[in-house]
DNA sequence: CCCCTGACCTTTC
DNA sequence: CGAAAGGCCAGGG
């Protein structure tokens, strides 16, 4: 398992409840802005395990990742469970549930 | 060992 | 503002 693998998943069990996180802003944690895709290849092969809550880990848009399917159906309710509400759009508020574990690089990017 | 695929993101037209 | 193309890293065949 590579060093990015190990700290994106540390990174995602980090999530607290009724917070979610984009691929990318995981990845760039991790010190790899680009390994985005990684991080969601981490999630489909080692979803359930390391204890990952996978629910919790959105795209940009802020919207359910997986096509359709129990998948996505069973993360949606895992969010509503922990509080998070969806937009009409099927989308999440980031300004209120995105988890920020380095908010200064967002802030100095914008 | 080489090629293909993937629960993605970002920038340009 | 919406759609399209490029890039990136790692796992599996």
């Amino acid at each position: 398992m590579q060093p990015f693998t190990k700290k994106a998943i540390e990174v995602m069990k980090n999530i607290p409840e009724g917070k979610v996180m984009s691929y990318g802003q995981v990845a760039r944690s991790v010190g790899s802005p680009r390994a985005a895709r990684q991080v969601a290849r981490i999630l489909h092969s080692m979803s359930g395990a390391h204890g990952i809550p996978w629910h919790r880990i959105v795209n940009a848009k802020g919207e359910i990742v997986i096509k359709d399917g129990e998948g996505s159906y069973t993360q949606k309710l895992m969010l509503e469970e922990e509080g998070v509400c969806f937009e009409e759009d099927g989308t999440i508020s980031f300004s209120r549930y995105q988890y920020f574990p380095v908010c200064n690089e967002e802030i100095a990017r914008l």
